[in-house]
DNA sequence: AAGGTACTATCGAACGGTCGATTGACTAAG
DNA sequence: CTTAGTCAATCGACCGTTCGATAGTACCTT
């Protein structure tokens, strides 16, 4: 009998099983509507083995939450770092941001609603995590009016505006829905851009859609 | 002495009280991290009282839920039913939906954040009330862009992109913050209509800035 | 090669505490 | 004499966490 460590398979370990069921289980019912012995059974371990791997409840949801974010951080900085012009950078920011959420979307969500389950260090912690990533748009946003390419706004404001508006795909986006990631990108991207007025007549102002869709 | 129930006075009931310490708790912490007990305690009574006024934990979050989704829809339908242009509705329905979110802010956070909390018919029951709730949005947009004032687009994604924006506004607004309320509001609908691209030249498209200061 | 030692991963049972909910009795008003 | 409102005490279930035991494996010493 061969060794049952996985040689060349990628059989999770027991402590990624307990992350991952955990996140399964928290996007679901939330981190004070899952108790620890629902993720020992849908793991298929004892209790007391979730404690060989986290010290803590609370730290169990730390580690997903961190990881989370710094994941999502990772992803926008690489995708604009070589972008210089804002108009692409936050195309390609917003981009990011969303196919995150649907492609980890449990984590992405979990990270997202529950700050308030966080105590002391560890929701300064996130806390923190939270203002970089939003730093990272709105410095996109800064450099754009610099840059006279986007008008004149409270900065901060359109900020939220824009994450508030992505960040809410993870609550209705499901993997076998209606609408492509791409479709649902581009759409958000253009009513960020454009807005949803129609032209008062054939002046158009930048009009990204006719060269979008499909 | 007069009659301790309250003849000109406003003292709430103990039955309102233990609706709006749960509305407290249950916004700070959320549904499964506030127990029967902290409500009980917050209001300064036994937990059996609580029980003589709702029936259950469950049915307590309910009754918050269905007040709030229902003073929700009928603030906004209230506010645009004398409205005919679809601009104009979309404008007064964004606003308030975010002076709701203001001054109800705790009851609105409870009502858009609990639906996983619930199970049944309870659920089935305020998955309706939303459901409800975004049709009046949507039927705005779709009138809009039947009537050419709105450029055609999926009306259910751009519907859901407004909404998730200014129903964020729950996550961060505070009553003593930087920004009043109507410039939130209307900077808010300036992207929704015209996008946070800067006009090409002089010819600016419809700017309602400066016009909606009255 | 044999035996010893330490470490990793897991188990089953238990700890004290809190949970949502109920009971029965007491009080004051109508 | 009934009814609405409140209390103190209690129910069984579940909570997060800990403990001690038991394998299996890896490495070290002889």
């Amino acid at each position: 009998m061969a060794r049952s460590k996985s040689v060349a398979s990628n059989d999770p370990s027991t402590g990624e099983l307990v992350y991952s069921c955990a996140v399964d289980l928290m996007y679901e019912r939330g981190f004070h509507g899952t108790s620890m012995r629902d993720v020992a059974r849908s793991v298929g371990v004892q209790m007391s083995t979730l404690y060989h791997y986290f010290p803590s409840k609370q730290d169990l949801l730390m580690s997903i939450m961190t990881t989370a974010m710094e994941a999502m951080t990772d992803r926008v900085t690489e995708a604009i770092a070589e972008i210089d012009d804002p108009r692409e950078q936050l195309k390609t920011a917003v981009h990011a941001h969303i196919t995150f959420h649907a492609d980890q979307l449990k984590e992405a969500v979990v990270a997202d609603t529950e700050l308030r389950s966080l105590e002391g260090d560890d929701l300064k912690s996130i806390i923190a995590l939270r203002d970089r990533y939003e730093g990272i748009f709105r410095a996109i946003i800064d450099s754009g009016q610099r840059a006279g390419e986007f008008r004149p706004s409270d900065s901060k404001l359109t900020t939220r505006a824009i994450l508030g508006a992505i960040t809410d795909v993870g609550n209705w986006y499901r993997p076998r829905g209606r609408l492509a990631l791409d479709a649902i990108s581009t759409e958000y991207l253009d009513i960020f851009m454009s807005g949803i007025n129609a032209t008062t007549s054939a002046a158009a102002p930048v009009r990204r859609r006719s060269t979008t869709r499909r």
